[in-house]
DNA sequence: AACAAGTCTGAAACTTGTTCTAGATTAGCG
DNA sequence: CGCTAATCTAGAACAAGTTTCAGACTTGTT
């Protein structure tokens, strides 16, 4: 029931890799009907072509397969966003206009959101791993944003508030409990820490 | 497999209070051990003393029953509150103060915690109007910290961000990605939005 | 007190995530 | 090529959330 150490994954051969990316398509593209209940495992398992016992084994669980998932979608915005990074002018203003480029994606596939991002929130010690790599990918996006190399203590702190404020509006969002207005006031309200530790520094 | 409307709930009879106490009440001690994975539902029945069928009756789903349960704790919250208020001097302090007061009284019972914050981000639209009361509740704890009756369009999205912050700081400390040192700056953090939002009216 | 409507019980059934197993296939290696 | 270990497949089995149902019990009404 408890989570294995992680022993250096060894490579995959190139099928592998092919059908590691199978099961990620087919993965996204039952979330992108349904969200996270449409996604199931034996479906999964049938769409990619692989045995379910295969889907577990490159996959431990559900949650860990939305959250490699997430990581992969993370890794796309980071090179779309490298490819034009935002514009405006202080740090506070592009960090809020990179997050409202993603939640304007999220928008265009909200089921997909749902399952990643409930992954996210809901994975438990288990997922820790790979919930934390998506966790730095996301600071990385942010910083870079920011245009930080090498950020404070008390950056940091606000960085982690950023995230926090960002993961848990999108959860209010999807659940229907907060408007799209309100998550940008949210994202732009939070954005404000920015400068205010830019004042305090 | 999806939720009804609420037509306005019938009252209920001096034994289906007593019946939907007990029911809180064997879920909170399950959740006590093991969190959220240990409340299963044909225990909470057993321990309850009612059938698999009412347990449904009076709570739809497993985060229905969570989130009932975080909603009655947060009540016992606010009653203590109100005997002691926080007693810092600029609002941001007594918001923070109150924030970890709350913080310290789940690290009593972290796996309790881990149950009814799980199941909060964790619902879906079905569970948005208990949701919704228990953010709700959350919401006048914080105005009531901050001492607003009539708070501003700005402030109210000042008192979101913090909850974003709390809620989600509270997910990454109960997966052991953040240590507690670093919720409390999270929370110290997203509290200086208040001054911030002091400065700008 | 007797009836009707609503509630509760006990147990089985169903769903979907997860695990397990026996045999077929593949990959790396001498 | 032939061997061995690892991987993959098909399918059964198991676990826990949820639904369903027939019958017993309560409650409110007359």
């Amino acid at each position: 029931m408890t989570a294995e150490a992680r022993p250096a994954a060894p490579p995959l051969t190139e099928r592998q890799e092919a059908r590691r990316r199978g099961i990620l398509r087919a993965g996204a593209q039952l979330a992108g009907r349904g969200g996270f209940e449409a996604v199931q495992m034996r479906e999964v398992a049938d769409a990619a072509g692989v045995a379910l016992g295969t889907l577990y084994r490159y996959f431990p669980s559900k949650v860990h397969l939305l959250v490699a998932i997430m990581q992969d979608q993370l890794q796309h915005l980071q090179v779309t966003l490298r490819r034009r990074p935002p514009a405006g002018d202080d740090a506070a203003q592009r960090v809020a206009e990179t997050l409202m480029r993603a939640f304007r994606a999220l928008q265009r596939d909200p089921h997909l959101a749902d399952a990643m991002v409930r992954a996210l929130t809901f994975a438990d010690r288990g997922v820790s791993p790979e919930v934390d790599a998506v966790s730095r990918l996301t600071t990385a996006i942010v910083l870079d944003a920011m245009g930080l190399e090498e950020p404070t203590q008390e950056q940091l702190s606000v960085v982690r508030v950023i995230e926090h404020t960002w993961h848990s509006a999108l959860i209010t969002w999807l659940s229907g409990r907060e408007s799209i207005a309100q998550v940008k006031r949210d994202i732009e309200t939070v954005c404000g820490l920015i400068d205010l530790s830019a004042d305090t520094r």
